[in-house]
DNA sequence: CTGAAAGCGCTTACAG
DNA sequence: CTGAAAGCGCTTACAG
């Protein structure tokens, strides 16, 4: 693989100029039957492995492709077959890692199976997503992918109506035929809540942004792990429809203190807030934990670097990725897949915040 | 736009049933034509805008299309045609913001102007790229989007021969009739070294991970600037091919003072490692900027909520995509660009770590 | 300004 | 196991 980091040459005009007419002078599928001496059918069968060819045959189909270079049409093939090896993945965001390990540990699923992944980012907008799936959803993908279960009743209808399969990402629900894997979001929130009141906190707060529905579904776990311990109290509750960041995570860590000076916890809905609290604290002399516990959710790049490191659930974005891409491949095949519903769980990191 | 955060239901069947033989069911130009009384072609460019169509023909054909809820596809148009609404791009890595920014930038200009962007991540590695640029290149995209100069030459052939404009992003160059948006990744080095040198450091080490071109660059400034001053030291500069993350930054700061306790300052390749060895620094009680001044590269998220806050090089990635996808959509029109090459410049953001 | 014909490069459906 | 014909849904190239 010889590499060359200068400058490229300019560009040299195509290869095979256009030939007469609308030919455009690439290599068809025509031209590798001609080579091997068989009907294009059978070049078209040898290639996609349908039905069974001659091995000799086969062998021939490969030489002449090989030696051509022939790349087949995926519009070609779109139109014809009526799908493509497309799947759209829809993310609300980019700028949280964890979908990017979500769609990184898709890729990694998807390509080796001879899929395309298309990134699709929404923005937690309901009209970008609806806009995403028509565009998407009219180069008749494979397959669909989405987060959560929160959209537009048009999006649905899109979704349905397409025929095409799709997994849900995240969030977890026991609804009939409907594909999705992830985790209880309340479960978690309730665990990480739990387990501040074990370490006997009794004022602990809760410090959300973005407010989209797993954060609230977090939200609804750590309420109800206080209203059990007889804790609850609205007031502890600081929720920001600003998109989430460090910055954000220390700005209301500040405010916070301000308006409940007594709190001895606050639990973060994301890791970055967390973060941004951490510093924050360190920079208003706030002792973490002896004065107030910090936990976080996620387990982002970074937690566990933090003064003092930072406890929070991690949650398995990766093999939610990688579970969701093999259930849509199950699905694609038309092959039945073992639970429609597969929960992942996560897991509790403690560290010295709390 | 209602919303709805209950799980959907059950898929329902496709809206159509496919008919007789293999009509998909789908609405189709021809379908748009017979109802609007025109012939399919004056659909066809009624809906392109492409030749002047009667205004009251274009009229009812948009009638048509509104009330039939058609959507054209893509397929048939990429075959017809040769040509299709995408445009891919390809970037190392998702898990550095910069490059979210720049993708989020060209998704910006390209979605408004009708193109769909393609992403593709290549892990630094040229091999994936190639793969990436030959299945991208069959499905013709419109415009290619590329970072930085260094790839295969199998990589550079797929893109001469492909026909398919392209601009590249992040570094610049003045060879001609290469399209390209970024700034000089060598002057921002070399900048962000004399800082530290007007600062009265004279132990200035450089600590880099991943060694991509671009970090090699901003070594190269590092090193012209310290050989100007008399003072560069190769034992000073602490190179990693990991990949880069806060962890080992922090990991790369403790070594670098058990290797060379005398050092006044650091230049972070990165700011992900920069905040890990603010981080680090913390931890093992070195006083920043008192005894070692840090500075790290690209200002991003957090930077700025360090203790104390970090000096970084500002880089205007979000101008580069948007330039460069305005850029690609003129060569995309085949109208002439004023230059070739746009430097778009960098920034030195001084904040107390410095 | 509008249209009939042909064709883009594949795969489906039907035969044998 | 192999193939000739038709067709997927558009746009191009040629006419008028």
């Amino acid at each position: 693989m010889p590499r060359d980091a200068s400058p490229p040459a300019p560009p040299a005009p195509p290869l095979a100029p256009a030939r007469s007419g609308r030919a455009t002078g690439r290599v068809t599928l025509a031209d590798v039957a001609r080579a091997a001496g068989v009907s294009p059918i059978t070049v078209s069968r040898a290639l996609r492995r349908e039905r069974s060819v001659a091995p000799e045959l086969v062998a021939r189909v490969e030489a002449a492709v090989r030696q051509l270079g022939y790349v087949p049409d995926p519009a070609a093939r779109a139109l014809a077959s009526a799908r493509s090896d497309h799947v759209a993945v829809l993310v609300p965001l980019l700028s949280n890692n964890l979908f990017v390990d979500l769609l990184e540990a898709v890729h990694q699923v998807l390509w080796p199976a001879g899929f395309q992944t298309l990134i699709g980012v929404t923005h937690y907008d309901p009209a970008e997503e609806e806009q995403l799936l028509q565009a998407y959803l009219a180069h008749r993908p494979a397959g669909l992918l989405v987060t959560g279960f929160d959209r537009s009743e048009a999006a649905r209808r899109l979704i349905a109506s397409s025929g095409v399969p799709c997994v849900h990402l995240m969030e977890i629900t026991s609804a009939p035929a409907v594909h999705c894997v992830g985790f209880s979001q309340a479960e978690a929130g309730h665990a990480i809540t739990q387990h501040l009141l074990a370490r006997g906190r009794r004022r602990i707060a809760f410090v959300a942004a973005q407010l989209d529905p797993r954060v609230m579904q977090r939200a609804e776990g750590y309420r109800r792990a206080l209203r059990a311990a007889g804790l609850y109290d609205p007031a502890r509750e600081l929720l920001n429809p600003q998109r989430s960041s460090m910055a954000l995570g220390g700005a209301l860590f500040a405010e916070l203190l301000r308006r409940q000076p007594d709190t001895d916890a606050v639990f973060f809905c994301n890791d970055d807030l967390a973060q941004g609290g951490l510093l924050a604290a360190l920079r208003l002399g706030v002792a973490v934990p002896a004065q107030v516990a910090v936990a976080g959710f996620n387990d982002l790049n970074g937690s566990d670097q933090m003064l003092p490191p930072l406890t929070t659930v991690r949650t398995p974005r990766s093999r939610i990725g990688a579970e969701a891409a093999r259930m849509l491949l199950t699905l694609v095949r038309g092959e039945p897949v073992r639970a429609a519903s597969l929960d992942l769980g996560y897991e509790l990191v403690t560290r010295e915040s709390t």
